[in-house]
DNA sequence: AGCGCTTACGTAAGCGCTTACGTGACCGGC
DNA sequence: GCCGGTCACGTAAGCGCTTACGTAAGCGCT
């Protein structure tokens, strides 16, 4: 007899349809060894009951926890957000719930974070933050990671590897490859990358690809500067001040995300420099406000929300043996920064 | 002796400080009945161990859960997702945990998901979502918070009232009124105002302030024009089609979110359509690309991080009898896309 | 000295679930 | 007709905590 006002539990269920504790949890679990009859029935009455199992009960007694953790740098990132909000989709889909951490870009930080995931027992932890620049800090995750992996848990990494999990990763290389070659299409030979912090294995890759389009079109690398910041709109301000002074014989500035790309826009636009006009500015990820700013964005879109639903449904699986890699599409989307470069 | 490979539990961290299980755990719950000698030794265990309690046995047995449900729109909306950067800032400094959930602006699935926290027996639930247009699901709504409330649950709701629970609440009306204040300052006689869903009290409030702006001045209600939409960008650009067929008059749009606002200067600038030359625009929100569109925007800033702090803060502290309501700050900024009336 | 009160701690009963194991009914095969 | 094997279900032992209650020691008081 479920008490006045309270959630009906498992014995509730169990009473009302005459059976033990051990069946009606076999039935609702799906398990089998129950008839199908008194399976029907158990069902039945939790439906009327409005059974919703107690999900601490159900983790304390050995069912998998629930819940999944996200590790984000910032939710308020709109690279960031879009991830999670695929992450979230597939989530509630899967009835999981999502419990979500910033790191705020702070590698010791962010493995404080994930050791509090670990220790509250989420059973999936999905990664999207930061490379860890400190080997140290990088080897402690991953030792963690491998630990909470061995006692059954899941995890997987979006946009990075190197921890030894699942990943899905864009082709960080091709992407800006592709944008490279899009500005010497367009005649640009002074370009000036506006990079992230070293530590990301996201600008190792991206930078590559920028490079060997260099190589590939017959360029010297002399052509190439390349400046780091940070993957904010504050670094890409503050590196296209940089550029400014150092470089001035840049035509056209590759920001290797769309935050930093915004702050390029912004600082170029408070200087009064022309965009496309006198300098071309392209960025990556193609957040859904690229296409809003003015001058609209050329970037390589990201399918962001799908990547969030992937590094989930690849943590559900079980893993065989060594990490897997999904890789993800790219395009390059050409607006209204780019032009041809100014004639001298 | 704590199991090889394992984390730690009570009995490892009691049985190393030679106490009973409830004086371990009465030292680190910090409740007194133990004497500060023995409670240094035993915290000093824990720490050594590195033991942290498991959430889930803890909650089980009557503790509070430690986990805050978090319910919005959508998290790659830049608006809730600085209010999600707030509640999670803060529940990191509290050592809790955010579970995050969309609703989608889809009343009926918002209600879902809110019972599905509740059932899922979060301790405190924070909702940042709809407005329910239907009074049914809204009396639903209330009455599922009314019963979390009296089993001990804590509630607080963001930008919205009606649901009987502690809220924090920007003064829209206000804002509202500075935003038609502003415009006719510039000779605007011809507004309209590109507003969200009817059924959101923040859309009635902001709207409020408006009108009321326009009786202050001594101008004709007819001076004024309203077009329903949504708080989408999508939203916006689909009002303002509607506002240059059906109000061809129009010199001022009046946003009533910077998401709406960012469709109406997507669309005039296909159109064409000089800001503020010939149409001045403003918002409401302020987020943080508010400032990087081209033009910037002109909008009312709220405090939102501040906002999801407060929330939670709410949340936290008991309460006393009948719900509490917290006001926010807000700021006029004027910035590019408003300038004086076209002379006709 | 005897009383009651406080303090500091231990004992043990759950919280609501999962699951290893036990048991009786029923089956087919010899 | 007896035996081993399923099948369907029940019994009960926890999972790791919190907390009501019990208890022994120590105190001040009359």
């Amino acid at each position: 007899m479920p008490r006045a006002g309270q959630r009906p539990r498992l014995v509730d269920v169990a009473e009302r349809a005459d059976v033990s504790l051990a069946t009606a949890s076999r039935a609702l679990a799906g398990r089998d060894g129950v008839s199908a009859e008194v399976a029907d029935r158990i069902r039945q009455v939790a439906r009327d009951l409005g059974y919703v199992a107690n999900p601490y009960a159900r983790t304390l007694a050995g069912g998998a926890s629930s819940t999944v953790g996200l590790i984000v740098h910032q939710v308020d990132d709109p690279y960031f957000s879009e991830i999670a909000g695929g992450v979230i989709q597939l989530a509630a889909e899967q009835g999981l719930l999502v419990q979500i951490c910033q790191s705020g870009r702070d590698p010791d930080y962010e493995l404080q974070q994930l050791r509090h995931l670990i220790a509250q027992r989420v059973g999936i932890i999905l990664i999207s933050g930061s490379g860890y620049d400190d080997p140290r800090v990088e080897a402690e995750a991953r030792a963690e990671l491998t630990a909470f992996q061995a006692h059954g848990g899941r995890v997987a990494a979006i946009g990075r590897h190197a921890l030894g999990v699942d990943a899905v990763l864009p082709d960080n290389e091709a992407g800006g490859n592709a944008l490279a070659h899009h500005l010497i299409d367009l005649g640009h030979r002074r370009i000036t990358v506006a990079a992230g912090s070293a530590g990301l294995t996201t600008v190792a890759d991206r930078l590559a690809g920028v490079s060997s389009a260099l190589r590939q079109r017959g360029l010297p690398p002399t052509d190439l500067a390349v400046v780091h910041g940070d993957f904010t709109r504050g670094g890409g301000r503050a590196v296209t001040e940089q550029i400014l002074n150092e470089h001035p014989e840049t035509t056209a500035i590759i920001a290797l995300n769309d935050a930093m790309a915004m702050g390029v826009l912004s600082t170029l636009r408070s200087r009064r420099i022309p965009v496309p006009g006198r300098m071309s500015v392209v960025g990556f990820d193609d957040v859904s406000v690229a296409a809003d700013l003015a001058p609209s964005l050329t970037t390589i879109r990201l399918p962001m929300t799908e990547m969030g639903r992937t590094a989930l449904s690849l943590a559900l699986k079980p893993r065989s043996t060594r990490p897997r890699r999904r890789s993800t599409g790219h395009l390059l989307v050409v607006r209204d920064s780019t032009g041809p470069a100014p004639t001298a």
